[in-house]
DNA sequence: CGACCCCTTGATTAGCCTCAACAACCGTGG
DNA sequence: CCACGGTTGTTGAGGCTAATCAAGGGGTCG
């Protein structure tokens, strides 16, 4: 969603704090630039060395790494107002592949532009670092489903996130969606193969618990859903301990 | 480590940057009160609202969170000059149980006093946010060990994780180090039962990759450990990016 | 139209869990 | 000092979950 000159970044971090007039422009800054990316496509590579950071503007994307035995595990998936690239300020090169799984806009932007803003701007250096920390519960979170829950409650979880990120941008009320993976991508998400995934996501149907049509999904038994799943709604972020707006 | 009136915290960031003497006073000024911890304690559960943060002085501790199955999943352990409860700056409330696994020393400090250290050093903020961008990629690559990977090569990488940690804080040329973990707990880190974790160990043991007396562990073929369990070393941290010293 | 990708389904296998029993070790109290 | 209970480590047998292997169908793109 872009308002008038609006920018991603801003709309997602006025979740959470009036921004100032100063912030915004700073963050509007970040998105002077745009870049189409084509779904499938890679945005940069495990090891690779960007020279920039990107804010999603349109579309999903997911990060993942490539291990030893030819296996891939996907760790997060990204959408509109999500930064991306992130790992490579901590190491220099990118610690994970990041690849468009639809059509994507992408706004690149150089890395020192972040350590400017984290001087000029302490309270946005503070809420994107809450978010940060919020990203790595989310990992946390899904370690946990896939540590310690089966591989049909590993499959429900990923629903659970994908519904509540959808509302994020859709709506409190939505209750479907497209899901734009494969399987196969659901399984390396999940740390499952694609067929086994396939029974799964079948046996949710049988149980009247999700209905699919195509890539379409609508959770028709949403409760019991997030109870077998075991899902927790982390979504309201704690900013009482900001500094204050510059 | 501690050096005359010096800070875990302080010594762990002088790792990665040249801390000025303000920088110095900063760090240091955030451990000035101390709380033993008698290890099986929890520190704070899951849901607490503490007032405080923590810097770990001394001792071994570990975060998990708790499943509605009954089961737990350990996210990470923490040593000497981490800061624990960042999660309870994004969250309000806490989202994870962190234990002590020995006999601990805990620098307990005020929330609000991280949001004046990320006003008054911006450096600071940025490196801490560098550091936890390091935990955050530690959980992708724990996430990728048990999402994609054998019971076998899940042990080996936790004490390929171990051993690094070791010689942060040991020495370069540390073999071996005492492992204060229970089985289950062990099984709890890695997503396995402790009766299976006991089979993956008593195997390491045979084919001579490693040793055991009690809770002492010796790595007798490391490169073949680190083969196995597929293990990344990220300790380098980029710090080129951030902004000037204060 | 053919090639390829993705979904689906069945049969079989393998890896890890569960249950169970016992040994070794620890801290505690007599 | 020993007796004791509780925790942890060890080992075996059997079962279940998810992986593997295999084959066919539908859709899409060139």
């Amino acid at each position: 969603l872009r308002f008038l000159g609006g920018s991603c970044l801003a709309d997602r971090l006025a979740h959470y704090v009036d921004l100032t007039p100063a912030e915004r422009d700073a963050l509007e800054a970040l998105e002077d630039q745009e870049r189409q990316v084509k779904r499938g496509t890679a945005v940069f590579d495990e090891g690779d060395r960007p020279r920039d950071l990107f804010v999603v503007q349109k579309g999903w994307l997911h990060s993942c790494v490539l291990l030893g035995n030819g296996s891939r595990q996907i760790m997060r998936f990204h959408f509109a107002g999500d930064i991306i690239g992130i790992s490579s300020l901590a190491f220099g090169a990118s610690a994970e592949t990041v690849t468009a799984v639809t059509d994507c806009t992408l706004c690149p932007f150089e890395r020192d532009r972040l350590a400017r803003l984290f001087e000029s701007h302490p309270r946005l250096a503070a809420l994107i670092f809450n978010l940060t920390i919020a990203d790595r519960m989310a990992l946390a979170d899904r370690l946990a489903s896939i540590g310690r829950t089966s591989a049909r409650a590993r499959v429900a979880y990923l629903l659970c996130e994908f519904i509540a990120q959808i509302r994020l941008t859709e709506g409190r009320d939505a209750s479907d969606f497209v899901l734009p993976l494969t399987q196969e991508e659901i399984g390396d998400a999940t740390g499952l193969t694609a067929v086994h995934v396939n029974r799964m996501m079948r046996g949710l149907v049988e149980d009247g618990i999700i209905e699919r049509s195509g890539a379409h999904v609508r959770l028709t038994d949403e409760a019991r859903l997030r109870d077998e799943a075991g899902y927790i709604d982390r979504a309201r972020i704690d900013t009482s301990w900001l500094p204050a707006a510059s």
